[in-house]
RNA sequence: CGGGGUGUAGCGCAGCUUGGUUUAGCGCGCCUGCUUUGGGAGCAGGAGGUCGGCGGUUCGAAUCCGCCCACCCCGACCA
């Protein structure tokens, strides 16, 4: 991508609203901007952030032989009457009417509505266990929105629910969560400390938050970016999910429900990650690998040689941002700093000449010089390290 | 919802106390031209505002009064 036509908004100061790093870099560095309070637009750089983060969560829960699927945001109020969740205060829930004066809950989570799936599809214990994961948008009616991502009216979530045959089973498949949490929340960048927790609103009995320490944060001065629970039969009891064992009787299944608050974690990942002067992605989570920052564009060698190194980049499947904007160089590495991409190649106007540039590591500052037909290699390991450091 | 605070150009602010030389300013950003080009450049010119909204007081309101709205922070609650 070209910076030039690219929509990456950086502001030099950040609006008095943010109050928090993370806040106010994402608003710098052109992630998102506010429509109302706690509710956010999603900005281009910031959506490729997201997806980064979801492929990494898909991976790991694909991994534990979780599927993903796609549940409505839209529900009926009776499925949730008949889980006595109706009108719970703790899930905060914003309802919408139809023309006809029907009420549906704009959905915070969907224990409800995947138990009457599984409880519709599954019969035997030979379908069993069963783990069903989405990554959508929820919703809450927050009493207080604030700090950006952090807490929302309207936000991303990955949950899953999980269907076992008995309670040993469940176990296992909490400690299977419990593990690929850990593992997505480390190649997110992201130091995290797993802590019991109250099941809350959810009920059931065991739970678990993974926190990411944090001198902000709400509790334990952490960001509680995902959260556990085991559920036990209470939602497969209240909206009927049973299935035949071996003997032919009827049972109820066991359940657990997982959910990680993934922009949520785009604001942890930020906070954990940033110096006074900006971002430093993690390589895993980075919108763009690399940067290429030609310091004068108007010079026809560091351009040509910007192009070139732009173009042999994309050829190796690197996503790589030029910039390519007629503005100064200081502008430039300032913005660079700012937004944060983990591999930075600088061309300037006198190495170039001699076909030299350099490679600067943005968490590091750490830089080389090479020249330009040693780029590629030497680009490519500095990639593989910056992986292994994230 | 309780407490505190703020609304003046895209962003950051001054002006309000004591109403009238304010045709409402300043910095940044934006547009045009010239110069400049390794850490947020310089000069010149320019665009951009129902002073959050409604009502009231007054000869006259950004400024005084009332109501409303929006936003931020603390608390209770949550991924």
């Amino acid at each position: 991508m070209r910076w030039s036509k690219a929509f990456i908004p950086t502001i030099k100061e950040a609006p008095v609203e943010a109050e928090i790093t993370s806040h106010k870099l994402m608003l710098r560095a052109g992630l998102i901007r506010r429509l109302s309070s706690g509710l956010y637009t999603y900005l281009p750089f910031c959506l490729r952030v997201i997806k980064k983060v979801g492929d990494i969560i898909r991976d790991e829960m694909n991994k534990k032989g979780a599927e993903e699927l796609l549940m409505p945001i839209l529900q009926p109020t009776e499925l949730w009457e008949k889980s006595g969740r109706l009108n719970s205060k703790e899930l905060a829930m914003l309802t919408a009417k139809d023309r006809t004066g029907r009420e549906f809950v704009l959905s915070p989570t969907h224990e409800e509505v995947i138990t009457d799936l599984v409880g519709r599809e599954i019969k035997s214990y030979r379908d069993l266990p069963k783990n069903f994961y989405q990554i959508q948008t929820k919703f809450r009616d927050e009493l207080r929105p604030r700090s950006g991502l952090m807490r929302a009216k309207e936000f991303i979530m990955k949950d899953s629910y999980s269907f076992d045959v008995d309670e040993e089973s469940a176990g296992k498949t909490y400690a299977m969560m419990e593990s690929a949490y850990r593992s997505i929340f480390s190649r997110c960048g992201l130091n995290i400390q797993v802590v019991k927790a109250d099941p809350g609103a959810m009920g059931g009995g065991m739970s678990h938050e993974f926190i990411a320490l944090a001198d902000i944060g709400e509790e334990e001065n952490g960001i509680e970016v995902g959260q556990i629970f085991s559920l036990g039969t209470k939602y497969s009891k209240s909206i009927g999910a049973t299935f035949l064992d071996k003997n032919g009787v009827e049972k109820l299944c066991v359940m657990g429900c997982f959910g990680i608050g993934v922009t949520r974690t785009i604001s942890a990942i930020i906070e954990q990650n940033h110096d006074e002067y900006g971002i430093m992605w993690p390589l895993s989570v980075s919108p763009y690998q690399v940067l290429i920052l030609p310091v004068n564009i108007s010079d026809s060698v560091s351009r040509g040689l910007a192009e070139k190194v732009y173009n042999q980049l994309q050829e190796r499947k690197v996503e790589v941002l030029l910039d390519d904007r007629d503005v100064r160089g200081g502008v430039k590495f300032k913005d660079a700093d700012l937004i944060g991409v983990p591999v930075r190649i600088t061309v300037g106007s006198e190495k170039a000449a001699s076909g030299a540039l350099e490679i600067r590591e943005r968490r590091t500052g750490r830089e080389v010089t090479v020249r330009a037909d040693e780029l590629i290699p030497n680009l490519m390991s500095t990639l593989q390290e910056e992986n292994h450091e994230s």
